[in-house]
RNA sequence: GGGCGAUUAGCUCAGCCGGUUAGAGCGCUGCGUCGACAUCGCAGAGGUCAUUGGUUCGAAUCCAAUAUCGCCCA
């Protein structure tokens, strides 16, 4: 017995239909008793039989009940009439019925359903097909024949009511099998075809997964493989469709001799006549597609390609194949070749569409990607795509997300050509050993070094999406926020000549290296700046991917961190007290630590470009008309007298001081705890330590504040 | 019916081999056109990490139950 599509006309197999629950109704049919001595059917006795197909009744050959079932006892033996057919059918008792399901009698039909089928090969009952193969009512269907399933069953229905057999009808719901190719319901149907014997395939390939030959990537699929694996059934691979490799399997018509051969044979090995034919049949599409690892690769001749390429490293692919194709091209290269044809299987995301909905043509919500590629390019698209491959199971593809991906490649563009257009060929002709590199030079190369070594080891992962990440805030945020701005202090206000020249060629020097790291995300935009920068080599495709450097200036990430903090807090007094971006202001600087005065000292220049500053000084100022706020140990001080609003400064204050004084609570209280001093690691309480510190220093100096600004409003 | 997974900011999602002031993008608010970029810049608001219990000095993170949703298999 096969699953049958009765649209498509051919068989499937089982994992290609899809179970779906729906509402439908079971009706009872009364089923006359036959009278043992008239041979006919009785008045007033009948058994009730449930059912949510009554048109398939044409087909009865039996009843069943439960053996245990005591309402039954004694039926065994016993004939019922079949209403509209005449026919007379056994009532037989078998362990399979439920007696909780309906009236706990069942109507049995051998050809119509597979539970009935193994039944009826358990009891030995006749089967009675009434259905053509495209679900329309037989010969055996008596006055029905030439309705359809779905007719028909209205007819039976309005016979069986006429008549008076039907005794109730109430909502059920019931599990339904779709063809998942068109949708049809697909029909339980006898019929003769070719089946793979599975168990003995599935064990090997099971054990090659258990034992780690093969991985899957995240690991929480080889559950999902595992189950279906070790409840494999046997596989139905004929299809009655004109698509697909014939069955390689020949009869001869003479003596019925089955010969499966590579080519037709001339003659019968048996009865050596001539006269052969080939099955019609074809094989399932997807038992073609398992052979695909080695059979693309000239097998069963084994030459070069297949000793190359066979087996693989990794296979690609979503979830929703995993039994289809990834299951069985394992348990075929094991069975065909003795090896597994990948190493590991990587995951990814199903694409859903943007309200996260399976994209299915039914639902016409499928997302063409060579749509995205025309409206915003194939890098924004493929750049989208990998940043959202995490290890989830679906990812959405969504408008704003392009749009994001699109605007980071118009950044890389823009940033390019700010690039591009300052440097000159002479630039270049150095070597970046021979440039004495500031703060800001070690700083970014240290950052890209980090940024390389991070990719890397997120592309080992199968972490795309960090990957991803990490070259999005690595460009944006360091490169461009940062580093490019610097680097203007030095290309347009910078007398010194050699400075210049060394942020030029870093500057160059950074943007050829991130687009060969960044060039398999954005192939075409990469290989566009690339071959408009200077370069060496033919084509960014074939150009080395970075290496990570060894060197890195721990010393100038401490220190690059130290100024973002101080421009960041002027920054955000700045925005906080409404001075206007255009407006220059005086600010004052000290440190108790000489180092660090030395290093704002020595970075003026870039302090005020980044807070715009119009006067910046150090030491001690006096402290009127000031405001002082405080960055790790360097106090920094903003002239406001007459810039702003001194209540705007309070409500600032005040609101600093709330938060301070919540996470100083919270620090207090676990310090206080003797549990947590004995038993966390000592780092762990020591971090604490330092962190109640600085709330503790926070809460003076804020306080210290709120008092001299109340005094200046008096 | 069996199994798997999810539940974190308005939205989409990271984080989850326990210790961060819980992050990002989009959206939102305020300010802004300084010689790459308004497809932009600066700053900000917004979360009792589904609920309830447990383990622990300490839980978004580990365990259990509940609820809701999704997927797979019968």
């Amino acid at each position: 017995m096969v699953n049958w599509c009765p649209r498509c006309s051919t068989a499937v197999s089982d994992i290609e239909v899809e179970h779906i629950q729906k509402k439908g109704k079971l009706w009872d049919i009364k089923y006359p008793l036959i009278d043992e001595d008239t041979n006919k059917p009785s008045r007033n006795e009948y058994l009730v039989v449930s059912t949510t197909r009554p048109e398939t009744m044409l087909g009865d050959t039996a009843v069943a009940v439960n053996p245990n079932d005591e309402r039954y006892a004694g039926y065994k033996g016993s004939k019922v009439y079949l209403p509209l057919t005449g026919r007379k059918i056994p009532v037989i008792e078998d362990g399979f019925v439920d007696p909780e399901f309906g009236t706990g009698a069942v109507k049995v039909t051998p050809a119509h359903d597979p539970n009935d089928f193994e039944m009826g090969k358990r009891h030995g009952l006749e089967q009675i097909n009434i259905f053509t193969p495209e679900g329309v009512v037989n010969e055996n269907g008596l006055s029905y024949q030439g309705l359809d399933r779905f007719q028909a069953r209205k007819a039976v229905l309005k016979d069986l009511k006429r008549q008076g057999y039907l005794s109730g009808e109430k909502d059920h719901v019931l599990s339904i099998g779709k063809c998942s190719r068109c949708e049809s319901i697909v029909e339980p149907r006898i019929s003769l075809q070719w089946f793979v014997s599975t168990k003995k395939l599935a064990g090997p390939a099971l054990e090659a997964v258990k034992d780690g030959r093969i991985r899957f990537i995240p690991k929480k699929w080889e559950k999902i493989y595992f189950d279906w694996m070790e409840n494999i059934r046997d596989w139905c691979i004929s299809r009655q469709l004109w698509w697909g490799h014939r069955i390689p399997v020949y009869y001869c018509k003479k003596c019925g001799e089955v010969i499966v051969a590579e080519t037709r044979p001339r003659n019968c090995p048996k009865c050596a006549q001539s006269s052969i034919e080939q099955d019609k049949d074809v094989l399932d599409t997807w038992f073609s597609s398992c052979l695909w690892p080695f059979a693309t690769l000239g097998w069963p001749k084994k030459d070069d390609q297949l000793d190359y390429f066979f087996p693989t490293s990794v296979l690609v692919t979503a979830h929703d194949i995993i039994f289809f194709w990834v299951a069985r091209m394992i348990m075929m290269s094991l069975y065909f070749m003795k090896e597994v044809p990948f190493k590991e299987v990587f995951i990814n995301p199903l694409v859903n569409d943007p309200s996260g909905q399976k994209m299915s043509k039914s639902k016409g919500n499928v997302v063409d990607p060579m749509d995205i590629i025309e409206k915003q390019g194939a890098d924004v698209l493929r750049f989208t795509l990998c940043s959202l491959t995490t290890p989830g199971k679906n990812l959405l593809l969504g408008n704003d997300k392009i749009e994001g991906s699109k605007n980071f490649a118009n950044k890389i563009w823009n940033a390019s050509k700010f690039v591009l257009s300052n440097i000159d060929k002479g630039v270049l002709d150095t070597d970046i050993g021979d440039l004495s590199l500031n703060l800001w030079d070690k700083w970014i190369l240290t950052r890209l070094n980090m940024t390389i070594s991070g990719v890397k080891r997120n592309l080992e992962k199968y972490n795309f999406s960090f990957a991803c990440r990490m070259l999005y805030d690595f460009f944006w945020s360091d490169y461009c926020d940062w580093y490019i701005e610097a680097s203007k202090v030095r290309i347009y206000y910078c007398r010194d000549e050699e400075d210049k020249r060394t942020a030029l060629y870093l500057l160059w020097h950074i943007l050829e290296t991130y687009l060969r790291m960044l060039h398999p995300f954005m192939p075409h935009l990469t290989e566009n700046i690339w071959q408009n920068a200077p370069h060496e080599g033919e084509s960014i495709m074939v150009a080395d991917y970075p290496q990570k450097d060894s060197h890195l200036y721990h010393a100038a990430q401490r220190q690059a961190s130290v100024l973002f903090g101080i421009v960041g807090q002027i920054r955000k007094i700045r925005s906080e007290l409404n001075i206007s971006p255009s407006a220059k202001i005086k600010v004052n600087l000290s440190a108790k630590d000489e180092k660090t005065r030395d290093l704002v000292a020595r970075n003026s220049k870039y302090l005020e470009n980044f807070a715009r500053i119009g006067e910046l000084t150090f030491g001690e100022a006096s402290q009127r008309g000031y405001i002082s706020t405080q960055w790790k140990d360097t106090h920094i001080y903003i002239y406001i007298l007459d810039v702003v609003d001194i209540d705007l400064e309070i409500k600032r204050l005040e609101d600093e001081m709330k938060k301070v004084s919540l996470l100083h609570e919270k620090s207090k209280k676990k310090m206080a705890n003797p549990q947590f001093l004995n038993k966390a690691p000592q780092e762990v309480v020591a971090k604490e330590k330092r962190k109640l510190d600085e709330f503790t220093g926070k809460q003076k100096l804020l306080s210290g504040q709120l008092d001299r600004i109340k005094n200046i409003k008096r």
